[in-house]
DNA sequence: GTGAAAGCGCTAACAT
DNA sequence: ATGTTAGCGCTTTCAC
């Protein structure tokens, strides 16, 4: 195929040692030499073989990145950061998608082992002391987003608790005595990585707490959970009600709902989701929501896989900054 | 790291060589041996290098794939779809994002040339008759998906022209006679690979004439393509007017914009998208639009990618289907 | 400063 | 049916 090592040794009558030497510039060769060497190589168009390095040196460059999918737009977002960093710092990605299905995600972890990737970035599904046991069995450095595995991991991501229990605060600030808190993802408890969203829903409890909101906020996990809003009266006197959904997606299926019913938001209800995603621009009324900066998600992730790959460690990277976008809707 | 071959070959008591011939069902072996170093193997956890193999069998079982960016939901949606099926195919997945740079996109190229990718799936930027021999320069299988390069490439899409045309009809036979074409990239013809969005205005401008619309429509190629419509008047009697994009994402933020100035769509304006991209459920009125499967899409591709790499060429894959969705908006 | 040689783990052609 | 051997292209250690 390309042109070898070996090639460029015969033409410029050195041996493959020295020409290694020249084109990796380690030390141990005249300049002259190695002046020739890379400029054969440059006119040959020489590149190196990816595969052969790999085996000779046991790393291949490569970072695993383990996802969902690609369907909710902030994936896509961490996604394309992820592989902006990766080239930029020399680094191949192999993406694997596990649809939220916990076996799949060990399928596709073991897909990324057989390609022997020199790091794993996981936004996990799987979670609890087995997963956690799995992971380090890997022997493989790991660095999770978006959901917690265990302490033992690199984690990047918001303070989700403190975040919502502002938001909370910022709702009840409005007015707001009562309130109903959509997430259905709280209804896989136990049976997959949840942590994301019960920390949100924690921060909610403490921030209704904190405000002296006494009565509990109606809990929706249902999955038909618009359904389940359907079948709830809004919009008849004070104290006023806000849904809080722990995420936007679901805060728009809601919207839509309510619209539908003739509900005036937030006159009748008030309304809040949580990520800003940026559809939301489309949306009337514009929706009060939290905002953080998933690109920065993947730069730091993939900043500290490799830290850990070319280091063996990395220093814990600081929870990144959030803020509570003020919308119309509550 | 893991078990070699050269481990159990020891412990079986044979060569590699064999050991080769059982994990590899290859022909050669009697049923007891095999059995027994599968065995073995499977108790070790054996998990073959594909490292090694791709530098000894000279393919890498991996496809490339090129893409704009993921922000574009149809983009992320492709990119599902493509793991998936090379995942099943046994298949790894290097995605590189070139975000639109035509530069960029050839060093993602390179990049992937670099891993030594089997095949490449590639959403061009590029175009033209240089870009077509470099891309033939790689020797490598190319599928092209949503932007034709040549004819010389196996190309996975819809027939966007006669889906516009189609949809330009349907339009006039709502009684519209005055039409805007919005569409911001026709003002990078010339400089970066336009393909599709040429076709549908092809199809645009073929629609108008079989319907017998003699007046020229007002294009629309400005990036501000808000801003121009928002130089002009609607909604001042008939004939009229239908503003037609070339993707759901242009015909948002048009509505958007037009909600704004306090015009109704139909009745002042009417408006039409082009992808069926699913943010259109959380919008009001329903955009009418086009819609297609782009998980089709990024199935076939992959299978035209692997029919290449392993049988050396593919069958030419026929245009997928796309529909008309009648939605309120026109 | 440079060369020679031994791998990395697997495959494949050739012997036996 | 099985063993032997020579690579794949690059790195790295050890001589010179």
């Amino acid at each position: 195929m390309g042109v070898t090592i070996k090639e460029i040794a015969v033409i410029c009558g050195v041996s493959p040692g020295t020409v290694d030497r020249a084109l990796n510039d380690r030390p141990g060769i005249s300049e002259k030499t190695k002046a020739k060497i890379i400029e054969v190589a440059r006119q040959l168009n020489y590149q190196p073989d990816y595969m052969a390095r790999s085996l000779a040196k046991g790393r291949t460059m490569t970072i695993g990145v383990v996802l969902f999918d690609l369907y909710n737009r902030s994936f896509a977002q961490l996604m394309n950061s992820i592989e902006a960093e990766c080239r930029r710092q020399g680094y191949f990605v192999d993406l694997v998608l596990t649809n939220k299905d916990p076996d799949n995600e060990k399928k596709c972890i073991e897909h990324l082992l057989h390609r022997k990737v020199d790091g794993i970035i996981i936004f996990a599904i799987n979670y609890g002391e087995a997963f956690d046991h799995y992971l380090k069995s890997l022997n493989v450095p790991v660095v999770t987003v978006c959901n917690r595995v265990s302490g033992d991991w690199s984690y990047i991501g918001i303070d989700d608790r403190k975040a919502m229990k502002e938001a909370v605060q910022y709702i009840c600030g409005k007015g707001y005595e009562r309130f109903v808190y959509v997430c259905p993802p709280l209804s896989y408890r136990g049976k997959t990585n949840i942590f994301t969203q019960e920390e949100r829903f924690a921060g909610c409890l403490e921030g209704l707490k904190e405000c002296g909101i006494h009565e509990p906020p109606v809990i929706v996990t249902d999955k038909d959970y618009v359904g389940a809003i359907g079948r709830m009266s809004f919009g008849d006197g004070e104290p006023r009600t806000a849904i809080v959904c722990s995420c936007d997606i679901y805060a728009l299926e809601v919207m839509n709902h309510l619209k539908g019913r003739g509900l005036r938001i937030p006159e009748d209800v008030g309304l809040m989701g949580f990520d800003n995603i940026d559809v939301l621009k489309y949306v009337t009324p514009a929706l009060t929501t939290v905002e953080y900066d998933v690109e920065q998600f993947g730069l730091q992730a993939v900043r500290c896989a490799v830290e850990q790959i070319e280091q063996g460690s990395a220093a814990p990277v600081p929870l990144l900054p959030y803020r509570i976008i003020a919308g119309a809707s509550i």
